[in-house]
DNA sequence: GTGAAAGCGCTAACAG
DNA sequence: CTGTTAGCGCTTTCAC
């Protein structure tokens, strides 16, 4: 039962005050080289590391962020988060993973709670009816991931872009009536933002849209590939908003027996392993959350202002 | 720019001491009743809350415990993991959720780190070649998940009772020649123990053992059944060590147009959704969470001593 | 350059 | 039952 070492044991070790000590721990340039040198001997050889709650409760800085996501298995939030660990974590800070299951009043809850526990800032991976009313104070700590939202910092895909690059792929491998299967308005990127892109290409190819709009499912994705191939017969590609949703509308081709051309945004591994023919989008996750990552400590230790980023996607297919 | 308030503030509008507040905190039963209401009053309009550090650094406990997945994006492991932060956040700990990867030397590093850190407890999930050869000072506030280890507390699947289960169902359903898609030995629970049983059941029905161990990914899944079809083209029935494999079994199937009964373990949904027919056996992994999560706090708060759990499994199937 | 000393907000004796 | 007091381990004036 040895007992934990203190700055002051380390000091006495050292031959020094425990102001030294604390200077050498926090690179104060005031130490004569040598000074420092023999201290961080010490320190190595003891295997000492300063209290974290003792520091915070002097600072006032708890050196902790908290990371919402909507779902901890989501595979793309998962992509994001990891590149976020690596970034907060070598920063010094403590990440506290939350999951939100897409309700405002979980999101709420977490956020007063951080708030209470004093945390440093957050990250908030967004999802339709998000609602942040009461949490003016997190205005310069918090990053909003996915989607923008007003008065706060956010990292955002290029959900049009994506839409967009997948049907001028399409066109180009000679589709000429590409479906879409979206997903419900009041999802403004997934749903809204998604579906404008389709409607503006049909616009520009002068085309009919024809589109079913759903859940999130891989359940909805079949049943919008049934009714869309049911409605139109020679629908040539199914573009779907989402790679769950591609998974679902995959299976209907599957069971049917149907052809066409099928893809997804989200690059997601399962999908590529399962149907390997399904063109899909990179929304470049691991890059959102590093941006998202950095944009939070340089708002949190440097005052940078709030900003609004928007990341580039990249087409992923095998032909 | 309200600074936060301390509990000698609410000492004072309370019009008690420091103590008496602190005792009204700490539910301590020594306040008269009419006190004790008074002073919750304040706290509650005054919106005040405890702040952690100091209440850390003065009870030398941080309320704070690590969870160490091996995968944060791993469907099995994540009920299992949304079940501990129901207990341990109810038990009001902050839960720091790690990632190994598969990696000792990651599992040693966020030990050492939880350890600076000065975490109360941990919870880790284990995996082959785990080994926790210095970390003698965690084995009473350490639950392992997924396998036993000896001198720490552990919670475990029923591994040979799954398979057995789920080949009896398979025989009572007609099946006679059942192949085993297996995991690589080294793997003491999803590999040895999963074909131990396998390999008793054969002994016990006196059929010959037919099988492929290998990987854990859906492409080992789909090579697996892939040969044991070609060697043994009468096999009837393809028993999956677990839903990943059985996915890319099921591919395979699928793509070969080759029949044959397919089953797997850990009753993933995204199986059930692509290939309902393909049978399952519940782990519990949510019970699991919560078993291990009470273990722990027990361990850490009233000193149980280190216990081996074991789960109960349960067949999913639509026939 | 360096050290002594004063707290940060809280809990745990120890008195009343 | 309640208040006074002494730190927990650290950073930060303020002297030297």
């Amino acid at each position: 039962m040895k007992k934990r070492l203190t700055i002051s044991d380390i000091a006495r070790l050292a031959g020094v005050g425990t102001t030294t000590v604390s200077r050498v721990l926090n690179q104060d340039p005031k130490v004569k080289p040598e000074t420092r040198h023999r201290v961080e001997q010490i320190i190595a050889e003891a295997g000492y590391a300063p209290s974290p709650s003792a520091r915070a409760m002097r600072t006032q800085r708890q050196q902790v962020v908290g990371v919402i996501v909507s779902r901890l298995d989501s595979a793309s939030e998962h992509q994001a988060v990891r590149a976020m660990l690596q970034v907060l974590e070598q920063a010094g800070y403590e990440v506290l993973l939350m999951e939100s299951g897409f309700s405002s009043d979980k999101v709420a809850e977490h956020l007063n709670w951080l708030r209470l526990r004093q945390a440093d800032g957050a990250i908030l991976f967004a999802f339709s009816g998000l609602a942040l009313d009461g949490q003016a104070d997190w205005q310069d700590k918090l990053v909003v991931m996915a989607r923008r939202y007003p008065g706060f910092s956010s990292v955002c895909y290029d959900d049009k872009g994506a839409i967009g690059l997948m049907l001028e792929h399409l066109w180009r491998q000679g589709v000429r009536r590409p479906a879409y299967v979206g997903v419900e308005l009041r999802d403004s990127t997934t749903g809204q933002q998604r579906l404008e892109a389709y409607l503006d290409f049909c616009r520009a190819q002068d085309i009919a849209p024809h589109y079913r709009l759903g859940g999130l499912s891989h359940q909805a994705g079949l049943e919008a590939a049934r009714l869309l191939l049911k409605e139109q017969a020679d629908t040539d590609a199914l573009v779907c908003a989402s790679d769950t949703l591609a998974l679902g509308a995959a299976k209907y081709l599957q069971q049917s027996g149907k052809a066409a051309t099928l893809t997804g945004i989200g690059n997601n591994e399962l999908l590529r392993f399962l149907f390997p023919a399904v063109a899909s989008v990179d929304l470049g996750y691991p890059q959102a959350g590093t941006a998202a990552a950095r944009q939070l400590l340089a708002q949190i230790e440097q005052g940078r202002p709030i900003a609004e980023l928007a990341l580039p996607c990249r087409l992923v297919s095998t032909d």
